[in-house]
DNA sequence: TATGAATGAGGCTTCATTCAT
DNA sequence: GATGAATGAAGCCTCATTCAT
């Protein structure tokens, strides 16, 4: 029973594994279950066991991928640091879990969207659906309220602006990062941005 | 011979529109050759006169929208005004371009990445393809520069870092903007941001 | 255009008069459309442009027979002869076409029950769906109604009821055909049974 | 040992429970396999360990139907009142037992006979293979010709042309009953139909 | 005997593109 | 240049059955 159990696990993990393989070489919808069950050794039907649907196989990578992320912010915030310190830390220790698979990273950023657009519009709620901002620019806005109490940040700054701000600078580097073929790192580059943004660039 | 020009033009026209508005309704891959001939009133081989393959229609609609937003943009930056106030008026400019057609905007945004990367990898040259940001990020940085030659901007002041980061700010709004389904204006929207970053929010 | 159009008329007739070869030696859901097509000559998403299912085309041929019986019924009705010779005559008639071709008889008939099954429990109306009673039965209750009042049938008969009985030994009598094997005539069959419901068979 | 028989004669029976419900709900061939033994608690392999194949099913619902009717009948055939009160009661109580069961018999009666199309034609023997008129048909020959006998029924009536009529009525009135969605009953409607038919409908 | 993962043939349908008229 | 019927590769998915544990 527990063999059989590990062998499932070992062909969910295979799948799993030469989907995300396959998927990064060619993009989504030009992988077929075919190739991919081929690349699995294992049959056509079998894939359906694991998967109800091609589609499902994006949905379980983005969750995956997603908890992880969260798991991730929610140990880094909790921290004590000056707040620009911590702020500089999250943002690289999420840039380093993404330059850990660039290419699956690209993937499910883009192709997820367009997936959503195909099937029924946008899904309401959040206004950037795709890349749960929702939570992380709370996190960055909780950051900046401390800042401002403890002097970090000017008094006169909106919080939720300015946390806005930062997300956009953030998500525009990785967003960067994801297309550029040359391998610079996404974590050095954001951080002469976030320090523009702390002193202003107004005289 | 004009009439017969006038015609093909026509008919051309017909079929930017007519695809333009399906895609918009139900995305790119799920719209069918067969319904943009049939919706536009010809025959289906008629399509293929005037574009070698359905791709090539998105490769046109974006080429197209690009060179207007380039126009656009260079006849902008030409006045003469303090560079604040052009720095927004060149946002607000395309931001409004952008407004006129909400629904293609996002559709070109997103599918033509898509295409990109299912076609065969990542096309050479820029890092942002996409969203042209070479053009915009240079114009900024332009702009920029004159900003600091005439004391309205820091010296100490990256150019380039900051041009990006306008970049960032202007880029991440209109990627929450093309996502929302609330019909704020995206040009309101980036306001506050920029203020932001002129005046900085590190006490 | 006429050579077109009638090629296309060609393709048709073809596919209809494969598929119901192919339905009678196999059954339906037996058949596949690739053996449909190969044996029509043409290629398989041919079979698509004439039919959008395959289920499609069970219903054009149901459709295609009932209103050739339907005429057939009603042309005969008309005609002035004692009624008992008119309802003999009219079961003939119907029953010399069903023999025309009775393997198709059988599949229509069985088939097309199952489907209607299969799809969503029962369509509402008619209590014999399947082989178009109401008019049949209709049809032969005014012309009992003629023989009561014209002295061929007793006054006391409820006109309803004996309809409803010889529509039962014609339908009995079809079905046993349709199941046999051995090639007797279904008119002669009938023949006998309904005499027997005119004389009765009580002392 | 009879524990372990016990438990196996459980599971039969279960399968075959679950497998009516479902066949009932979705018809026989949109109902899967799995779906029959996950509804039955059992494992998929375990299905074929009781039934060589799912097509097996129907037969055996079939076979065990037709053995109780069976039962049924010469159990009332041999009692002795009037030949036309025993018919009728044969009649209700056979229609009866349908009753119990209206969708079951439904199915039976509708997949069954696909099911011999659909494999290899007509198994050769009966002309009525689908509702065993064989012995119905016979039974009632024999009653009728009781009934001559002792001068209930006319001389110069053909019993088994009136048995097959007899079974016309009979079958017709169970065919409009399984096709109808209103639940009227199947027994007295068949009354009137014999009454007629003991009486005849000529002047 | 029970289990349920693996199998893989086979089904239906879609659709960009070609080409004879 | 316009037409639209024909094409056929390709895709996704189903499911009865097998078999190692």
């Amino acid at each position: 029973m527990s063999l059989r159990e590990k062998k499932k696990q070992e062909t969910r993990t295979r799948i799993f594994d030469v989907s995300a393989a396959l998927f990064k070489e060619k993009g989504f919808e030009n992988t077929t279950v075919d190739e991919i069950t081929k690349e699995a050794g294992i049959a056509k039907g079998t894939f359906f066991n694991y998967f109800p649907t091609k589609e499902a196989l994006l949905f379980y990578f983005k969750e995956q991928k997603e908890e992880f992320v969260r798991d991730l912010m929610t140990g880094q915030m909790s921290l004590n640091a000056p707040v620009k310190e911590r702020l500089m830390d999250l943002f690289v220790l999420v840039a380093e879990h993404y330059e850990k698979d660039k290419e699956l990273s690209r993937l499910l950023f883009f192709e997820h969207k367009r997936l959503i657009m195909a099937s029924g519009k946008i899904p309401s709620g959040s206004r950037h659906e795709g890349h749960s901002p929702g939570h992380f620019v709370n996190m960055l806005c909780s950051l900046l309220q401390e800042g401002i109490q403890n002097g970090e940040i000017r008094q006169t700054v909106d919080p939720m602006v300015a946390a806005k701000t930062l997300h956009a600078i953030y998500f525009h580097s990785l967003m960067g990062w994801l297309h550029s073929n040359t391998d610079y790192s996404f974590s050095n580059d954001i951080s002469a941005k976030v320090d523009l943004l702390f002193t202003g660039i107004g005289e």
